[in-house]
DNA sequence: AACCAGGGTGATG
DNA sequence: CATCACCATGGT
């Protein structure tokens, strides 16, 4: 039962939202940016950027009980956007550079494991290693728009069962055995993320660090966009240098509730303007 | 408290 | 073709 699902939404853009190093699962159809197809909570998505639309090619249930919330629909980033363009021109510029960009809201764990195999990485690289991740360990859940196999991310009880020889396909290097070890931590409860989605964010942090190969940008990218904890900024190497160029003498705490969207702007500007950070 | 390995790939020159 | 860098972290 295919539908088709449009959404009426001015801050809302495909290739920004999809493609701007927050989810590693998104792909353009044909190479062509304004249809994107991919996977999230086991279910696969295909959608086209209308000039004022978006349109959504699915259920009207599964628009209700997944992607609505996927796509954060019911917050008003216009008003989020507004808010931080007056707390910093450097931001508001970035946002009026990509005003399309939303926080998705990923599964907890896949946005756990995508950001233990970012670290030290490149985009390219991370969307390899977590194709194969699926492809070895996850459920085929049927056939995208042009015929290929569709995985979903695979379990944590699944990966939890591998070893890092069993999971040497994925090519993943010294992650292996992180992912493992977060794997085992979730299953047995030792970490608990329903626990750092609830808790003052410096307990959230400390609750994710526990597993190895989990520092403080790790933990604050799980914690943005796996429990959707948007006060947190993430500060990789790129953001730091984008932080001294943009954002000199500010502290990202200043941001407060949007701290989380400021990156994601500042993150996408400097990644689509790397002259402006040359040394 | 500095420093270095780990693995493979993209980017740069 | 060689070298560097990489949405960091753990270990020494």
């Amino acid at each position: 039962m295919k539908t088709e699902i449009y959404t009426i939404e001015p801050c809302f853009d495909l290739a920004q939202t999809l493609d701007c190093g927050q989810a590693f699962r998104w792909k353009p159809v044909d190479g062509c940016e304004n249809a994107w197809h991919g996977v999230a909570y086991g279910k696969y998505l295909k959608l086209e950027q209308k000039s004022d639309a978006i349109l959504l090619y699915c259920s009207e249930e599964d628009y209700k009980n997944i992607w609505h919330d996927y796509f954060d629909l019911s917050e008003d980033y216009a008003e989020k956007r507004a808010a931080l363009s007056a707390m910093s021109e450097a931001i508001r510029e970035a946002a009026e550079f990509a005003p399309g960009i939303r926080i998705l809201r990923q599964e907890p764990w896949e946005a756990l494991c995508s950001f233990i195999i970012s670290q030290n990485n490149n985009i390219p690289r991370i969307k390899g290693i977590i194709e194969r991740l699926c492809e070895l360990l996850g459920e085929k859940i049927g056939e995208d728009c042009a015929g290929f196999p569709v995985y979903s991310f695979p379990t944590a009880q699944k990966l939890c069962e591998q070893t890092v020889e069993s999971l040497a396909p994925l090519r993943s290097g010294f992650r292996a055995k992180y992912l493992i070890d977060a794997a085992q931590k979730i299953i047995s409860g030792e970490v608990d993320m329903k626990k750092a989605a609830l808790s003052p964010v410096e307990d959230s942090r400390k609750e994710l660090q526990k597993i190895k190969g989990v520092g403080p940008k790790v933990a604050d990218c799980a914690l943005l966009y796996g429990l959707h904890r948007t006060e947190c900024f993430p500060m990789d190497v790129w953001m730091k240098r984008a932080a001294e160029v943009l954002l000199p003498g500010r502290d990202p705490a200043e941001f407060g509730e949007n701290a989380g969207l400021a990156q994601q702007y500042i993150f996408h500007y400097s990644r689509m303007h790397p002259e402006l950070f040359k040394i």
